[in-house]
DNA sequence: TTGTTGACTCTGA
DNA sequence: CTCAGAGCCAACA
């Protein structure tokens, strides 16, 4: 029997990629303003599909389709890092005005700013 | 076709 | 607490 690890896709076949996106930019437009969730959680919630996946469809976003990609962090509590450019920089001050605080190591209280999930989570789980 | 590269997360040391 | 390694898989060259 296979373990299934967090960070890791749970067994079966993946829908088809554009499948993929479409749902966890379905996701990512029910975060209300002022919370945030993980890529992980995202990824849970869409099913059958990888927190990677997830980063690579914000990633994918081009401009003016409405989703509110930077409510998206990783599991720390913390903005990502890119590789190139400076949308970590932004994606931190568009939380800061929607309320969203970090502490001086630049991570956020998932209490506080966490979001529950469209109807109840199953967290630490599949 | 094969390599390589990520806006990730987990486990173990 | 931090850090490295492993696993994941779509997109791109």
């Amino acid at each position: 029997m296979r373990i299934l690890v967090r960070g890791q896709r749970p067994p079966g076949p993946l829908v088809r990629p554009e499948k993929v996106y479409e749902r966890i930019y379905a996701l990512v437009k029910k975060i209300p303003p002022g919370k945030v969730a993980t890529y992980g959680q995202i990824a849970g919630l869409t099913g059958r599909c990888t927190p990677r996946m997830v980063g690579y469809a914000m990633a994918a976003l081009k401009g003016g389709q409405d989703v509110p990609w930077q409510r998206v962090i990783n599991c720390r509590g913390m903005v990502s890092q890119r590789k190139k450019g400076s949308g970590a920089l932004r994606q931190r001050n568009l939380l800061e005005a929607e309320g969203v605080r970090f502490d001086a190591a630049g991570r956020t209280d998932f209490g506080r700013f966490g979001w529950r999930g469209p109807h109840q989570i199953r967290k630490h789980r599949w």
